[in-house]
DNA sequence: GATGAATGAGCTTTCATTCAT
DNA sequence: TATGAATGAAAGCTCATTCAT
């Protein structure tokens, strides 16, 4: 164990690293095997070519942000919770690293790398919402003729938009943090069975 | 007339195919070039360098599409029918050609060809879905205390994520008509003000 | 005639307003026709390539500079006067065009255009030159012993050092005016014959 | 250690040639490859872009000439003899390799790779020209009233123009060696203060 | 396994020249 | 003759991948 697998964790860093630096397209794997302290060669003991590198990388990150929801919401009752915590983590690495932004929600497209081998992680990720939402819709507490595989696609889209949002426009023109209020109450009350008033 | 416009028009059309073929990166002057059926030098008749052709095919695309939403939209009253209208019509161009997602949609990010140039035409259209909202808001019909930068942005890339759900499941799991129902039914509600109860 | 030789002067001195702005490598037949006014093809009807063009232009350069400095001298009596007469002229062309030094001083050399084909007119100039020299040494009044060929190159080499020199160090530790006073002097009691003092 | 100078210095080797035979602006980086026996990219692994192999080879070529001039005129007393000495040494450069001219006299002009760069080393042989210029004004040797900056470019001009001569006729009409005989003469006359006649 | 120099296909762009009108 | 759009070879440069050590 260990030595083998330390090596290869050691690359996923390094690219990593270098596309939260140079971006997607300026992440060459000259830059990688540098950052990684490795030679250039060494890459290609550990990763099939480049696309599988970048690839294990997006799995592996996609899983461990679904592994860190999953503990988050594990304490919480509420779907409405649920969502608003998983929210908070997705925010929380992109506010972090916008660079990341582009392999990890931008290249999710047709004809990308991640496309063609549907990735699994992110899948799982968005299961992770569906299984929130069915159980919302179970307990009534959503409305029940909401697909949840379009709903979960919504709410990630809707992510998605605001964090593009903040790009397109300023900082100065766009508040993130009105911008996540904002998404929280139509999401809300756009989820939510509306409320029977007087029964 | 016509002659000069014909060939930047063939070129543009090329271009708007090669990238809808191999993707935005496949996209090489060589290609665009053989399939416009014109050398590669031709290209730069018309075009100061690629990406002003590129720009150019973006800004084209959102300006033609805002104008015909423009247009549908201009014979109804009640806001939402004007989203639902405006979300037609961006839907119809990218089901056919689900490449231009990339272009049309996602490379507007930081680094990217179109981020710098906060290319006005994809503003524009936004400016047509905000301008909906705060007509809403002003007729008490959308919630006043929702950010109405953030909801053209929730709005958009809600409308990208379904596309986007499209893609990433078959179309045996991925209902575009019923989610194309359900993201109305989160949106009306999502966005509308509670009807006060009682009255 | 006229009309032929017209159009055919008309893109000979856009070339020489286009290499005086833009440089050697710069001027571009585009360039060139634009500011004459007529098509890119146009040049073709009277030059046989770009080569035969610039060629053209150097040749005629030199002749009428060859010209010019023959009038002026035809009215000096002393060698020395002579040689500072067309050492003028030949100074005011390029302080006022510098980038014609590109083509008409330093394009003369292995492997330019203009070396293959030994110019005509730039030896013609040589020649005036030499011929000064030699007269200087039938009258006594240069050294007799310098060899005319070499001396016309050591005399023109000098003129274009200085140049080269202007542009080597700046105007502020350069002073093109103390320069052409040092090449005198050493041209002077380089080239003349020592006065036999006391004789 | 050597493995990675060889092959720079195959490559510097390579472009040398390259420019000998093709001239300046025939040597590209495919010919200057071609010749190395190396591919295009390996240039890249050694030098930044092309201007930089090609300042580089004029810089190394400058510096070693400036060396070699110094090491021969350490031995030397007289400024004439030291001027001569450092003359034959260039004079042997450039005869073994007439092409070189162009890189290393000609292409020393504005808009040019070496105008911007300023090349230090040819200023320092420059510098060493002028240091005996003004140690032969400081002996009285050398007239004082020649502006040294000035001269230095008078007698590199001059050299110059004698080996432009050498090409721009045939070795039939032009002596090298006489010509060099004539250069000689006329400095040295025309840098040394006359003699006062009568002491 | 690790190295990193070498590779070369492929990229965007330029521009002298041609030729149908 | 005059046009100027079209051409396409050739330029400098990048970078994922290979392989001898």
């Amino acid at each position: 164990m260990g030595n083998l697998n330390d090596k290869r964790r050691t690359i996923m860093e390094a690219a990593l690293r270098v596309i939260a630096n140079k971006g997607f397209h300026g992440a060459t794997t000259s830059k990688i095997a540098k950052l990684a302290g490795v030679a250039e060669g060494t890459i290609y003991n550990y990763f099939e070519n480049k696309e599988d590198l970048i690839i294990s990388l997006f799995e592996e990150t996609w899983r461990k942000l679904t592994e860190r929801a999953e503990t988050r919401i594990s304490n919480l009752e509420h779907p409405n919770d649920k969502l608003e915590a998983i929210f908070d983590e997705v925010m929380g690495l992109f506010e972090k690293n916008p660079h990341l932004i582009e392999v990890f929600l931008i290249e999710i497209k047709p004809g990308s790398l991640f496309y063609e081998k549907k990735v699994q992680s992110l899948l799982s990720f968005l299961d992770l919402i569906e299984g929130i939402i069915r159980e919302g819709q179970s307990l009534r507490i959503y409305k029940r003729d909401l697909d949840p595989k379009a709903t979960r696609m919504v709410i990630f889209g809707a992510a998605q938009g605001i964090i593009h949002g903040a790009f397109l426009e300023g900082a100065e023109s766009f508040s993130l943090k009105a911008a996540k209020e904002t998404l929280k109450r139509i999401l809300k009350s756009g989820l939510m069975e509306e409320i029977q008033s007087g029964l």
